[in-house]
This record gives C-alpha cells, sequence and structure tokens, in this order.
DNA sequence: AACAAAACTAAACAAGTGTTTAATTTAAAC
DNA sequence: GTTTAAATTAAACACTTGTTTAGTTTTGTT
C-alpha cells in the first residue's frame, strides 16, 4: 500500500510520535516538534490542519498493516496453542517496535477529551479480538481449551501485560538490572513474551 | 492516622484528582481546579506551593493505607492460594474504588517528565511486590505452586489486566452491554476479578 | 525566461498558562 | 476592642500556547 504522506511529513509525523511518546500530546507543543523536526512551526497546520490532526493523521500512519498481519495467521496451519502462541509474540512484537504509537493510543484515547477519534481505533480493537476469538474456539471445538474462560477479557491480560511491564519500565529496569536498551528489550522477547505464553497457555488447558 | 491536610485543602485535592484523572495533569489548568472548587486561583500555590507539589501532595493523600492493609493480609492464617485471590480482590477492588488517583499514577509517572518524583512511589511498588513474592514462596514450599514462574511479571499480568479493561471502559462497556456504571461495576467485581483470579491459579498451579 | 503553484518563513494574534503581588477580609488571641 | 496572624481576593506578571497572515523562496511546467 502507497503511502498518503510525503516525506516531509513522515518526517513531522515521526518526530510527533517520539515527543508524544514521551511526554503526552498535551505536555508537547507544535513549537517543540518544530524545533526537533527542524521546521517552521507553520508547517504543521499547513501540512495536517492543526495539531489534533496531527495526532489522527499519525494513528493512520501507524495501524494500518497490523489487520492484515493477523489474518494471515489465522491461515496458517497450525495446532490452535501454536496459534495463541504466535500471535502473542506476533502483537509483543509489533507493540514493542512501535512503542511509541501504542504508547499513545493507550494514553490519549482513554480519556473523556478525545472520545470523538475513536471509532476508528474501536473498529480495530474489535478485528484484534475476532481473531483472538477465532483460534480459541477452534481449540474448544477440538477439546484442547477449557470452555469456562472469558475470551473477551484475555486480550486484556496479554495487552496490560506488555503494558504494565512497559509503563514501568524503569522500575523495572532497576528490580531486574536492565541497565542497556538492548538488555531490556532482550527480556520483552525473551522472558516477558515466554510469561504472557505461559500464563494464557495455563489459562486455557488447566483443569480445575 | 491524623490527616496532614485540613478542609479547604482535602476540597482541592478530591477536585484536582477528577480533573487530573478526566483529562491528564497537563490537560488541566489551576484556573480548571480553581472553578470546579470554587475557590480563588491563588489558593493552589497558597496551600501546596506549586501545580506541580500539589499532585505530590494529591499522591500522598491517597496511597498511605495500602501498605498496612497488605501487611494484615499477610499474617492471616489462609493457605497460600486464597491468600492470593484475596490479595487480588483486595488490589482490585481498592484501585477500582480509587480510580482517580490510580489512573492519575499510571499516567503521570511514567512519563520522563516526572521521574524525580519516582522514588516514593517506586517504594510503595518494591513493597507490594514483596508480599506478593512471600505469599508465593510460601506456596511454592508447601509443593503447591510451581516453581518455574517469574515473580515480578505476575503483578504486571493482576494489575495490568485491570488497567487495559478500564482504560478501554468505553470499548468493554459496549462489547459487553455495560449500559450503566452499576453494571460496569458489577462486571469488575465479579466477572473480571475471577478471570484475574482463575489466571493466576492457573500459571501458579497448572503441570505442563 | 516567464509564469504559476507549492513550499516555506518570520511575525503577529488572541487566548491561556503557572505564579506572585499587594490589598482586603476573616478569625483567633489577648 | 485592639492586635496579630491566617485566609482570601483581584489584578498583574512574564511566558507559552495553537493558529493565521502576508509575504518570500523554491520548484516544476511551458
Amino acid at each position: 500500500m502507497k503511502s498518503n504522506f510525503n516525506d516531509k511529513q513522515i518526517q513531522i509525523l515521526e518526530v510527533a510520535e517520539t515527543l508524544f511518546a514521551e511526554k503526552g500530546f498535551d505536555g508537547t507543543s507544535i513549537r517543540n516538534i518544530a524545533k526537533v523536526a527542524k521546521i517552521n512551526i507553520a508547517m504543521v497546520s499547513y501540512y495536517f490542519g492543526s495539531k489534533e490532526r496531527l495526532l489522527e493523521s499519525l494513528i493512520v500512519y501507524r495501524t494500518s498493516d497490523l489487520k492484515n498481519q493477523l489474518e494471515s495467521l489465522l491461515q496458517e496451519d497450525l495446532e490452535p496453542i501454536d496459534k495463541i502462541n504466535k500471535l502473542i509474540e506476533l502483537y509483543i512484537n509489533r507493540i514493542n517496535s512501535n512503542r511509541g504509537i501504542y504508547r499513545i493510543l493507550h494514553f490519549e484515547f482513554t480519556s473523556k477529551k478525545r472520545e470523538q477519534n475513536l471509532q476508528a481505533f474501536s473498529e480495530l480493537k474489535k478485528g484484534n479480538l475476532k481473531s483472538l476469538e477465532t483460534i480459541i474456539e477452534e481449540g474448544q471445538k477440538k477439546g484442547i481449551f477449557r470452555k469456562d474462560v472469558i475470551i473477551p477479557l484475555i486480550a486484556p491480560t496479554i495487552l496490560g501485560t506488555f503494558f504494565h511491564f512497559h509503563m514501568n519500565k524503569p522500575f523495572f529496569e532497576n528490580l531486574l538490572n536492565l541497565k542497556t536498551e538492548d538488555l531490556y528489550n532482550n527480556y520483552i522477547k525473551t522472558n516477558l513474551t515466554k510469561h504472557i505464553q505461559q500464563t494464557i497457555k495455563a489459562l486455557l488447558i488447566y483443569e480445575s
């Protein structure tokens, strides 16, 4: 898919992403963005119309291809539990390498202030949930997964665990001795991902 | 413990809590707080020194007695798994009835901006983690809990699941048909709490 | 080279920000 | 009732905010 944004716009979007993620939408000024991106402050209005619409553009720019990735996973010939594991890995990997935008989504679109722009984001979430549901029901039909789980609450467990870990980054860096960015990323890729997979597997398979 | 704040200060703190939770720290102005609390804008500086220190006071005001609650739970004569369940219930209940401040903590103390004030909050988290650790190790010694779990990652699973659910409130209200505030709260108290307890139990007990 | 559209700029705009000041009112102590 | 301290106020402070304006420069087309 060809992007609708030109080089200059992308440059602005990526600076905005970094700053919004670091300091929040309200905590970031247009002058702030302009300075880092080395552009004139009028360029944001010129290219995006307003600060608010810059945020909208940023979300479009970053969330456009997740849907496809999920759908191709569904088609793969794998056992349900392996599909779940792969889905978790895909999610964590993706969110972790697009921390900025997901942090922004997490922060900005939960407050009452920006409820309007919520619709497109809500559709994305519904689609993702549907994918998870398909896999779990497949496993339930095969008799592998237990049936008394609340599927819509599994997504919060997967994503919430990651987010809560990542939102408390300084705390866990200190606690787990993850001094460098590499160590931190590696811990997410191995231990945290494994923990989430282990948790969901236990939940789906354990018989009380 | 007697509170260090007088009636007027508490009035300001509670208005600030609501507004910070709704619109974020940066999204809330002192004039905004003053208007809702029906006080003069100079009173915030007069009583708290600055907007930043108002936030600090708010956190002290709201997190002072959690520690005691946890410690008395540790002393109770219960099976490890029941202690875990009670801890989860205590947490969810507490956070759910103090949504405002926990949302603020979640939002404001993760960005790089406010790393200084982080220390007191970090101590609180470390204490909480210690409590969880004590209970789990007790269960491991008794041979009830498996030993290959990463304890520091269990807290993110408990809290993260709740937060992710709550931060996407409009989405889940719609998805699960929780039209009234009562229905929403009830869902948290029963289904969400149960889901988290079920998840952690499965993780701790399930043998692969 | 001449023209037109797009890209870019510095400056100004009105409105909002947190904080301080100096004055006034209220309350407490004697 | 007078004095002293605390509480409260309106106004001003200096600064930052998002956006617009009226130009200038650059780019592409003929």
